[in-house]
DNA sequence: AAAGGTGTCAACCGCTATAAA
DNA sequence: CTTTATAGCGGTTGACACCTT
């Protein structure tokens, strides 16, 4: 296995062939393939001087022989200051099952939520790593339930288009087979297509999952039925605008909020989500010998704006313990309050 | 030691949403 | 209303490092 590491180095130093690229100038003469470290200093240069943006016009005026898209990728998931590398934490693994169980392949959502790692690591991570420690552990990685008997071959059959093998565990479009009992429905303003979420012990707007998503469109109606806070709560939100916070310019609807409602609702999400979830706590129980601690969690958390977990989220011990706490959505209310 | 297989991940592709002209 | 530019997303590819035989 190779040191992911070293990898980063070893790729800016390849000036040859990219990956995905079967050659290094096509398209008028641009250079496609991993980025040399002139170019990445020509771009950091660049987006130093001028900030980003515009990255159309950016290749040229910062002399670089590439297009505005791979620079700004290349930006976003490599050079950027805030771009974490290195090994995912227990505690971010963690949280990126939490997350992909609530989102399923909301990749750009879940990176929103983890500082530092970027959705193209996350996805990374999810397809190599984690996909394939859920199978492994008997549980279908698209539904995070207990897989079935010929979970290989269905699966294999849906396949449209990849030819690797390792692949193919990944091969799960974000809404299109992946199909919950639950159901907060998530509408992507960008994407045609809805996200089922399964929440045990809170009910979700069901009549209209899937059927009807300009119904939905960016709203997720919670029914917390279950609790002393009765009637519904709606938030709507834009997802798109995790990743860089919300605008706050049109938020002229009432019922629209703001990034920290949708951050403290995900939250409250996540938090049900933990105590609620014999998968997880099952894996939990795997883990250990990891040394993943309230206080790395805590590190991890404090650095995300308007992001902040009860105190069961901290460690599986607590979890198992005082589960009856976090199930209760009273609190879980309590500290979406505390946001305002 | 060599060949083939496998895993990893940076980078690319196609597509959609949104804003501005 | 249409067109164009820009930004961003999820899925996929392929080079390369590592592993196995």
């Amino acid at each position: 296995m190779r040191n992911p590491s070293s990898k980063p180095q070893a790729a800016a130093a390849a000036n040859s062939t990219g990956a995905g690229a079967s050659s290094n100038k096509t398209k008028v003469g641009l250079k496609r393939g991993p980025w040399t470290p002139e170019e990445d200093e020509l771009l950091s240069d660049y987006i130093k001087r001028e900030g980003e943006g515009r990255w159309r016009t950016l290749p040229k005026k910062a002399g670089l022989l590439r297009c505005g898209k791979s620079c700004r990728l290349r930006w976003m998931n490599y050079l950027r200051p805030s771009v974490k590398r290195g090994h995912i934490a227990w505690d971010e693994e963690d949280l990126i099952l939490r997350l992909h169980r609530l989102l399923g392949n909301r990749w750009s959502l879940i990176a929103g939520r983890i500082p530092g790692r970027t959705d193209n690591e996350i996805k990374n991570y999810w397809n190599t790593h984690l996909s394939k420690k859920l199978i492994s552990q008997g549980i279908d990685p698209r539904t995070h339930k207990p897989l079935e008997p010929n979970y290989s071959d269905s699966n294999n059959e849906n396949k449209a288009s990849s030819s690797k093998l390792h692949h193919a565990v990944a091969d799960h479009p974000s809404s299109s087979s992946y199909e919950p009992s639950a159901a907060v429905v998530i509408k992507d303003s960008r994407d045609a297509s809805t996200s089922n979420i399964p929440i045990d012990g809170i009910e979700f707007n069901s009549d209209d999952q899937y059927q009807n998503p300009e119904t939905t469109a960016g709203e997720v109606h919670v029914n917390m039925q279950n609790a002393d806070h009765e009637g519904d709560v709606t938030y709507g939100m834009d997802l798109r605008s995790s990743h860089e916070g919300f605008s706050n310019e049109d938020d002229d609807d009432t019922n629209y909020c703001t990034d920290d409602i949708f951050s403290s609702f995900l939250n409250s999400l996540i938090n049900e989500d933990a105590f609620n979830s014999p998968n997880l706590l099952q894996q939990q129980q795997l883990q250990p010998n990891s040394t993943s601690t309230a206080t790395d969690c805590d590190a991890l958390i404090s650095s995300t704006t308007a992001f902040t977990f009860g105190p069961g989220w901290d460690a599986p011990s607590v979890a198992s313990t005082s589960s009856s706490d976090h199930n209760d959505p009273k609190l879980t209310n309590e500290k979406v309050e505390k946001q305002f």
